[in-house]
DNA sequence: CGCGTCCAGTACGATTCCGGACAAAGGCGC
DNA sequence: GCGCCTTTGTCCGGAATCGTACTGGACGCG
């Protein structure tokens, strides 16, 4: 495979490694396409690959017999595969493909090695489980205190912040489900932020229109998650 | 300091190390009482020692100017610190304590060395760490597709497993904090819980009588986090 | 033993959201 | 251009929960 460079990575904790560690992982790293709706890793099943996005989305889901829940988003700033990190090689949850893109992928094993051999790798990943953790905290407040519109308002500045772009590929059953609401109510909602022209709907997307707006919107259900990561990853 | 004996501790995670790792942790570890109410970490302020819990209860929380919700809940399976574990020193969360006990704490910098020191620590606790993100998980999924009373069934459940006492000293107030909703709606769903002879309300404690019926009746809200932490520590 | 404080119980209108159903419209394949 | 499937828009009654306020009882403290 073709020489990776780290600079001209887009995936945020690739560009924060050391070069040793980089240079560690790189042999190991290959390009896979992402699909939408793709499970990338499956609940209970033994964890293959982590992937390192680099672009594209991805949804960690809490499925029961009785409904599915988001209970996290990653895109280029993350990673898939944290369980790997903390010493076990499955967990109840899945991670499914929200918007297609690539993402860097190395196997288990390696990634485990890699992991033993340098503490700062440890520690770069690391944190970004502390931002992960953070992430599904906020999810659990957004979700106890805030009503639909502001939780779209929220679901739609992360979605657009891991994206990078301002027309997301998303439908509203999609959201619906993601939000673990009823898909009229997001109906509803999106004409609400619609109404303010916060964004725009079409059929199968949304685009964003004023950001600074839609954070307003938010309120504080959007901002200490982010502001999380930045503290451990803004420099890098 | 008293020699601690590995096996005459509470703290499962304590009791699940290796005799190596629990003699590198034991010289620094000691005793600390912890009184409810007490934070024994501030959100945003460094960490000083990580509190492994012998006995009592602390949720973790995170809190904002408009309000505040449990994301997590801490007693005997589990330690306070986990930042300290994935490479930083502070988080947004607030660790309260909310039923008096004890705790064996070690200073941040002396966890650190020893995790340096031992892949097998950082095991340990590192699927310590994944046990508690499937519990917030659970949170999100909990308080997006379960009425009070299904949720109040599991918090109580929650809280009597890390306790290990069928009676809990808890107020309603506290119960409708940690919950995220109004404290009437407690006291409704509580009397919901009594009718049906699955717990007795007091002035300021909660009786477990039939812990079978509030599994019942928190159906799929309770257990998969449960079953994950019995996956990774059951046989420790 | 009496007072003050904390806690539990109750009420009620307002509001949000659900559950389910159905109709319109966009867009793709043929 | 036609038909079909997906997606979106809309409607309704009903349930759950909220916000707020007030009452009465339990407990601790002096």
């Amino acid at each position: 495979m073709p020489q990776l460079r780290q600079s001209a990575l887009r995936n945020r904790l690739l560009a924060a490694l050391t070069a040793e560690d980089f240079a560690r992982l790189a042999p190991h790293l290959a390009e896979t396409p992402m699909t939408i709706r793709e499970c990338v890793i499956t609940s209970d099943q033994p964890i293959a690959h982590a992937y390192f996005l680099e672009d594209g989305l991805v949804s960690l889901i809490a499925d029961t017999r009785e409904g599915r829940v988001e209970i996290g988003l990653v895109g280029r700033e993350g990673m898939i595969g944290v369980p790997l990190l903390l010493g076990t090689d499955r967990t109840p949850h899945n991670a499914m493909v929200q918007a297609d893109g690539t993402a860097l992928r190395i196997a288990a094993a390696e990634l485990c090695a890699a992991l033993d051999a340098s503490a700062a790798l440890r520690g770069v990943l690391g944190r970004y489980v502390q931002t992960l953790i953070v992430q599904v905290g906020q999810t659990v407040y957004a979700n106890a205190d805030y009503n639909i519109e502001a939780r779209l308002a929220r679901w739609i500045l992360m979605t657009q912040d891991r994206l990078g772009r301002d027309e997301l590929p998303i439908t509203h059953d999609f959201m619906a489900m993601m939000l673990g609401v009823r898909r009229p109510g997001v109906t509803t909602a999106l004409h609400i932020l619609e109404g303010t022209r916060l964004i725009q709907a079409k059929r199968g997307r949304v685009i964003v229109l004023d950001r600074a707006g839609l954070m307003d919107f938010a309120s504080d259900s959007y901002g200490p998650a982010e502001a999380e990561y930045e503290r451990l990853f803004g420099e890098g």
